[in-house]
DNA sequence: AGCCTAAACGGACTTTACCCCGTTTCGTAT
DNA sequence: ATACGAAACGGGGTAAAGTCCGTTTAGGCT
């Protein structure tokens, strides 16, 4: 087989060793949260407890939110694909605003169930999370230009993105793991969400 | 003087010379913030330039991002004077759309003006810089309610407040200090609250 | 003036994220 | 099979936040 074929082919595939360290290390990492909670995950007794040097750690992940990054990234994408390809209101066939209120209200429910783990996530000094544009602030920009023309589109949807994101990436505490506030700040946060669109979009 | 006369008065007044400490702290802090840029600010740092003991530091101000928090107040605490009392339409008199938009605007400003000081008196854990309801979010409710009733006000405060601080808190990235890049930053995103607000309210 | 106590102080100590670099291993080309 | 270079590994080292507790001091009381 030969690689040149593949235009801008990775350099190189990851090692062997390499993935098999990065799924024992979020496997460990993901015992580690169930049984201390997130804040009592240290870099040093996960690579003690993984049975792996710090170094590794640090080499596969970059940093501790890099960890919890990883984490997420797994139920994200899943996330994603629902909102890609799964069935409407979420997924594609329903109208626009339809989509957008069914996203939002998805979303604030992810966002709480991986609370800890998103708030984890953050990094002082990036912007947040993943890249600059999220996926959540493409798609609602998406979605905006699909119900219609409206002005300063691009900086709507980051504002958007931070109403939606933002109060429980910041602003909403949320220290227990109580399932039934849960679904009670889910429904606020989902009912406010409803309106600011609607009112938004009508 | 009786001190029994005040009903709840605090225990005891501030001593002297944790006055002056604290002074000296935050003018120090300042300058090393225009020396050094807010990154290098240490505690450590900051305790031997100022002459003090490090515990005195953390006594005062509890924490790093403490320090920042505090420093922030001051010019925060008269961004809120124009708020409540100065000339409209930021001030009392304008319309409450008005008012709001005034705010949108001039809250963007301020944030880009603060921008590296308040991503820093973030704090891993707490909700975000100063207590649960920010001012910002009492003001945006008690604006909203003036318009005309809406439905989840509260909810719709939370994320409106997000939508203005977010951006620049967290998903705007500003490493430089860019006056015409600030300038082209605030009018992008003040035109969008604009945009939000009116389609809102109307 | 002298006493007394709460508050403030200082700096050594602990914890934790993150870096560095010599050593080991993987995977490929011969 | 062997050799070799790149990648991965390990764990000691560093820096910085935050804690602890014995010592000092401000300032009210007698």
């Amino acid at each position: 087989m030969d690689r040149s074929f593949v235009p801008f082919g990775k350099p190189r595939a990851e090692r062997a060793d390499a993935v098999r360290n990065r799924e024992h290390l979020l496997r460990t990492a993901r015992e580690m949260i169930a049984e201390l909670g997130i804040e009592r995950v240290t870099m040093d007794g996960l690579a003690e407890r993984a049975g792996l040097g710090k170094g590794t750690v640090f080499r596969r992940f970059g940093s501790r939110a890099g960890i919890f990054r990883a984490l997420l990234d797994a139920d994200e994408r899943r996330f994603q694909q629902h909102v890609i390809s799964g069935p409407p209101p979420l997924g594609p066939g329903a109208e626009p605003v339809e989509r957008l209120l069914a996203y939002g209200r998805a979303r604030i429910t992810f966002l709480l169930d991986h609370h800890a783990i998103a708030r984890a996530s953050f990094e002082r000094g990036r912007p947040v999370p993943a890249g600059d544009p999220s996926v959540t602030q493409l798609h609602i920009r998406m979605l905006l230009r699909q119900i219609g023309p409206i002005p300063s589109l691009d900086g709507i949807a980051i504002q958007l993105t931070a109403a939606l994101e933002g109060p429980l990436l910041l602003y909403v505490s949320r220290p227990e793991t109580d399932v039934g506030l849960a679904a009670e700040t889910g429904a606020f946060l989902g009912d406010a969400w409803q309106t600011l669109i609607e009112r938004l979009v009508r």
